[in-house]
RNA sequence: GGCCAGAUAGCUCAGUUGGUAGAGCAGAGGAUUGAAAAUCCUCGUGUCGGCGGUUCGAUUCCGUCUCUGGCCA
């Protein structure tokens, strides 16, 4: 695990080259086809050396969820161990890793008719009218979200009105963890906010030279998008949108694609601070191959 | 060189009929159960450009200097 530009596909291909593993994306940007250069995807010649799962398995107009990536993983993670090999799951989305690791309830999947009918109410009358709606149905749920989560209420009372039983009560019954399979947690750690502020900036700039306005302006030709879609809200993809409506400048486009990012890897880095049994290494102050003997060396003490 | 307009938080700016000031953005910390690169919460002392003057008291009024932009020579 570790923040955005904290070099965790350099490492993974490392361990890749140096031990029997497979490499599971552990990313929800890195999903969609198409988008490469923005999502900072690994080349097609480290793609040759150091497979990824899990990526380019979305077209940009569709979506994907927590759920549907435990699935998946899981259901690698079995074929992986039947060519005797250890699941390397690499990536950002820190919470993919929190619902693979501890459990996910059952709840039931999204509903684009539901979700849109509580969306326009909710901007109608505002969240707050909707969270007192949900203290009504649902307190419990309503105590934990705060009034202007418009995302959390919105999800909340989807479930209640899909199936009639509070997200609440969902939350409360044990959902099943897998117990057949050992995790060792490693998370990428820059102690050094302004030198990985500086990794952004520069990756940015890079992105763009690589030609990020290009690849946005055929995904655009190529699938109906809308800057409401989960794919178009990504950082960088959400900038350049408005970007190329002509809504901001280029230089206000590249500065707020860069606060984006930084203000991504201060939350990945609030979740990593709190990620339990986590084994925190400071990127910048140890090199890769280091970290990579280190990780290694974990690998065959515990089989995984 | 002359005239005009500015100079206030890291940035853009508001404001104080004279009682030492506040928004947005940025930044920091936190939350996080099928959109998570999402969504949301909390956090604001800064010689109010320098120096003088008036005043009980000046960031606010006056003078002067410096700097920036515009116009005129």
């Amino acid at each position: 695990m570790g923040p955005t530009a904290s070099g965790k596909t350099e490492l993974a291909i490392s361990l890749v080259k140096n031990s029997a593993c497979e490499i599971i994306s552990v990313d929800s940007a890195m999903i969609y086809r198409g988008m490469d250069i923005g999502t900072a995807k690994p080349s097609l010649e480290e793609l040759s050396v150091a497979p990824h799962h899990l990526i380019n398995i979305r077209n940009p107009d569709e979506s994907y969820s927590v759920a549907e990536f435990c699935f998946d993983a899981n259901a690698l993670i079995d074929d992986i161990h039947a060519r005797n090999k250890t699941p390397l799951l690499v990536g950002g989305t820190i919470m993919y890793f929190r619902a693979l690791q501890f459990g996910l309830a059952e709840l039931p999947a999204a509903n684009e008719k539901i979700r849109s009918q509580i969306n326009s109410l909710g901007e109608q009358q505002g969240w707050p009218v909707l969270h007192q709606k949900l203290t009504q149905v649902d307190p419990e749920s309503a105590a934990k979200i705060h009034p202007n989560d418009a995302q959390r209420i919105q999800r909340a009372l989807e479930v209640f009105e899909l199936t009639g039983v509070k997200l609440s009560a969902y939350h409360a019954a044990k959902d099943p963890v897998r117990s057949d399979i050992s995790i060792i947690n490693f998370g990428l750690f820059p102690e050094d906010r302004s030198q990985l502020h500086q990794n952004i900036a520069g990756r940015f700039d890079t992105m763009l030279k690589a030609g990020a306005e290009e690849e946005l302006k055929s995904l655009r030709q190529l699938w109906p998008l809308s800057p409401q879609m989960p794919s178009m809200r990504c950082i960088g993809y959400r900038q350049l949108w408005r970007y190329l409506d002509n809504e901001i400048s280029l230089e206000e486009m590249r500065d707020q694609a860069v606060a984006a990012t930084r203000q991504l890897a201060k939350r990945q880095l609030t979740w990593l601070r709190h990620y339990p049994e986590t084994k925190l290494i400071d990127p910048y102050s140890t090199n890769t191959e280091d970290i990579s003997q280190q990780i290694i060396y974990q690998l065959q003490s515990t089989s995984c």
